[in-house]
DNA sequence: TGACTATATTCCCAAACAGGAATATAGATC
DNA sequence: GATCTATATTCCTGTTTGGGAATATAGTCA
């Protein structure tokens, strides 16, 4: 029954904010730290976790850690991301969220790669706006 | 963002079992031991764990407490009773325990008003299988 | 009233968890 | 090599959780 595992990283508000980003795009740490106004430790160990129970992947790319829903996912998992994704669209907080990664997909900068759709060839990288 | 409260009840083994019942039929605790073959305790417990966040709600029908769904479900819950029904179609242990729902159904003994759809009048009442 | 039944609660313990502070690691750049 | 940046890990603490043993409560029925 590795349906709990999936609840267990569910049953997290700053998890379930990084799993509904990551429904859009795969993000780095520092992205998360951004989008989430949340600190480093807690974005890091929020990953960790969800890694560690095979509800996102990573990928590295230069210094960055590029996070994102693995690519083959068991229809279980499907299925609750998608759940997730309907019932996020009535609240508040997964819509800022959103917000603020349409802002930083636009604003942003050097982990640009990153980005799903790949290079979308935008202006200059400016420097990073990472912030802490 | 109440979306947790529903997944901090969702994130434990039993209580998926309990609530993947319930959309099935109302129960009361004696016959949550029998199905999933649980001690009392452990039943009543997690019982009350869903019921202090809203997931479930009783009504008292002579010595029984009968457990039901809420009547009336925000969206998000009804969304996510209704992936979980998905999800535990292809799981073992959930078609287990409607396995011995259904035998439950049509054996069972007192608290028999209980199931939905009310008196199927039955057979005669036969003295309880409720065990322990 | 007393025995019985169904359920809830209390006490206890071990494990997991969330979060912060501080520190470590490793790649990039000068 | 020194420094900077991005990320991970360790240590610590308070809280929540899951579960069992024992006990309490409250309705029922004889």
């Amino acid at each position: 029954m590795k349906l709990v595992r999936i609840y267990e990283c569910f049953c997290d508000r700053t998890r379930l904010r990084i799993l509904r980003l990551l429904t859009e795009t795969p993000l780095c740490v520092c992205h998360f730290q951004t989008i989430l106004k949340e600190p480093q430790v807690k974005v890091s160990k929020h990953l960790a976790y969800l890694r560690s129970r095979g509800l996102v992947e990573t990928q590295q790319h230069k210094n960055w850690i590029v996070y994102s829903l693995p690519s083959k996912r068991p229809a279980e998992l499907e299925r609750n991301l998608k759940c997730l994704g309907e019932c996020a669209q009535s609240d508040k907080v997964f819509a800022a969220d959103l917000k603020r990664l349409k802002a930083l997909q636009s604003s942003c900068c050097e982990p640009r790669a990153v980005f799903g759709g790949g290079s979308k060839t935008v202006a200059a990288p400016k420097r990073a706006a990472h912030v802490r």
